[in-house]
RNA sequence: GCCCCCUUAGCUCAGCGGAUAGAGCAACUGCCUUCUAAGCAGUGGGCCGCAGGUUCGAUUCCUGCAGGGGGCGCCA
């Protein structure tokens, strides 16, 4: 699979050749806004070794190289200290828009993880808890990377892995059999949870042995003793029904459900002995531990508690185990915010001290989410809730439907109403960097100008209409008709598509895309304005713009699925 | 005290070793009898937190400092 950029970049390459391997660390850029080339090659690093200055060598370089007539490059120019080539543009474009019609929707696939599986751990909702917008960044950032690793030919395995188990368990199976009513449960089951988990709570403030009442009650599930172990179920299974309910609105689809649950007996009892036969654990307190301070960090794993139960740590342990031994991954990744890099830390260090560091451990982080009033809490009540962010933008979404475009029938309303308000919030999302905290701010999160998903899909719609149209025969392309700058423009930007879906997966960053189809849809919109496309002077321009559209539509298209954004074919 | 994340235009953010630092929002000015104005074109707005260092070259890498957020064994 080689799509015209990484074929035009090989064959650089190879002319470069002619000056032995010294210059193979030279890097191929794409030059900035206003410079007129459509590679460069800085070649500053050369000055020393070559005992000349930078403009000098550009210029050998420059002269020395020989372009074949059947290649893609034209020509190269020296330009202060950097090697400029150009693209004979007639053959590229020929070729972009032959890479992305063959491929369609595939196109930018690569075959970079044959062979090779990624874990993805990520949403991690706790039960017995209504999922808020916070848990937003993990759930979409994980699929969002379970699809460009897909993208680039990797097996994955995406894995929900639940909070179902701990002293809170405990807490909550006591606090309903005291306080717990059947019918409400039944009618509004996380609703009920919340509120007998939040009396538990409140009454803990002044009522100290309500604490060990937990502690005792989860000792109670870890044993496995029924009465206790029958409630927690059906919280469990409650808790999922309406999970289910929010993922398939969000399109958010695992491969596994898991849980900490899984890994607290016999799991657990494999990782503590292992451990031990490594000879890294020690005794505190009546604990079992891995100390760590050796190595940098200040608090040591706790693998057993004093009153016998696992610990979480235990218990990720025991998953990343099980992981391995199930899917034999390359990589395992965890979208978990910043607030556990520590715990992270901790947990890939023991990893490694047992022998499992061959694998690659990532914990891809990102910032905190908080209201304009400060934290968000559940059990406090300030807390905004991911079923409440749906309804609204979809609602708001509805709205501006009906005011641009009132002709669209109910049915079709609704659906676009959908695609566009829940695509705004996962870009809003995804189109910023990982590591920066956020404010929830409604208006933001639901903007639908600007950088945004609207925006992107409504640059989609505009293609597609264009094609409607359209009621012409296709030609093949024609490099000869090129003539207007935006159409080479366009081409260079829809070549990039394959290098950047490699970016983001390597930097595990989804708003390298994000960013990148922005800047494709406002380039598009640019060319929009400026060149007509069916009222193109010739029947050759005509069928070449339609295609540069058709291919602009497919980019978008895909580059938008990558972040499990849907487009509306009108809006 | 130690560790992690962040600091770029009024606000929200890209750029993370290369050629004059870019968007969006907000403000102001234009553009719908040509392919959907959720759009386009234009104007104003920057000691890239501060101080050192590495480099031919630093907003980008390293060190220190300041500010904001988060975390630091029986919660997850």
């Amino acid at each position: 699979m080689d799509y015209a950029l990484l074929e035009a970049k090989a064959q650089i390459r190879r002319q470069l050749e002619a000056f032995g391997p010294e210059l193979n660390d030279l890097a191929l850029e794409h030059p900035p806004k206003g410079i007129n080339a459509d590679l460069a090659m800085p070649v500053f690093p050369m000055a020393k070794a070559w005992r000349k200055g930078p403009p000098v060598i550009a210029k050998e370089i420059a002269e020395k190289l020989d372009w074949p007539e059947e290649g893609l490059i034209e020509r190269a120019e020296a330009a202060g200290g950097y090697v400029n080539f150009h693209f004979k543009r007639e053959r590229f474009g020929e070729r972009v828009v032959s890479d992305v019609a063959t491929h369609g929707l595939d196109y930018g696939q690569l075959d970079r993880g044959r062979d090779h599986t990624v874990v993805l751990d990520y949403s991690a909702p706790n039960i017995a808890k209504p999922m808020s917008v916070g848990h937003l960044r993990s759930t979409i950032i994980g699929e969002a990377l379970a699809r460009i690793f897909r993208k680039l030919g990797y097996a994955t395995v995406g894995i929900n892995y639940l909070g179902d188990w701990g002293t809170q368990f405990g807490r909550l199976t006591y606090a309903f059999i005291q306080w717990g009513d059947e019918a409400a449960l039944e009618a509004d089951p996380i609703q009920e949870l919340l509120r007998v988990y939040v009396k538990f709570h409140d009454l803990m403030e002044e009522d100290e042995s309500l604490e060990e009442q937990g502690r005792v009650w989860f000792a109670k599930l870890e044993r496995g003793e029924e009465e206790a172990l029958a409630l927690w179920r059906r919280f469990r299974d409650l808790s999922i029904r309406e999970f289910e309910k929010i993922y398939r609105r969000l399109g958010v689809q695992f491969d596994v459900w898991s849980g900490e649950s899984e890994f607290y007996s016999a799991m657990s009892d494999r990782v503590i002995q292992e451990a031990q036969e490594k000879g890294i654990t020690a005794n505190d307190q009546g604990a079992l531990i891995i100390p760590l301070e050796e190595y940098g960090l200040s608090a040591p794993i706790l693998l057993r508690k004093s009153n016998e139960t696992t610990s979480y740590e235990t218990r990720d342990l025991a998953a990343a185990l099980y992981r391995l031994d199930t899917y034999h991954p390359a990589k395992v990744l965890y979208a978990v915010g910043n607030e556990q890099s520590f715990r992270f830390q901790q947990i890939f260090k023991a990893l490694e001290l047992m022998g499992y560091g061959g694998v690659e451990w990532v914990h891809v982080n990102f910032g905190f989410m908080t209201l304009p009033s400060g934290r968000m809490s559940t059990r406090k009540g300030n807390v905004v809730l991911l079923e409440d962010v749906l309804d609204e933008a979809i609602e708001r979404a509805g709205r501006v439907i009906e005011e641009k475009n009132p002709d669209l029938t109910p049915e079709e309303r609704a659906e676009v109403a959908r695609v566009v308000g829940i695509g705004a919030i996962k870009y809003s999302d995804l189109s910023q960097s990982r590591g920066k905290d956020v404010v929830f701010e409604w208006d933001r999160m639901l903007a639908f100008d600007g950088e945004s998903a609207p925006y992107l899909q409504y640059t989609y719609v505009r293609c597609r209409s264009i094609h409607r149209r359209a009621n012409v025969a296709l030609q093949p392309f024609d490099g000869a008709a090129l003539e207007a700058p935006e159409e080479h423009e366009l081409l260079k930007t829809l070549a990039r598509f394959p290098e950047i879906i490699e970016d983001a997966a390597r930097e595990y960053a989804p708003h390298t895309i994000a960013n990148y189809l922005f800047s494709l849809a406002q380039e598009f919109q640019g060319f929009y304005e400026k060149v007509p496309v069916l009222k193109a002077g010739s029947e050759a321009q005509v069928s070449n713009r339609l295609q540069i559209v058709d291919s602009v539509a497919t980019v978008i298209r895909s580059g938008l699925d990558l972040l499990g954004i849907e487009v509306p074919e009108r809006m």
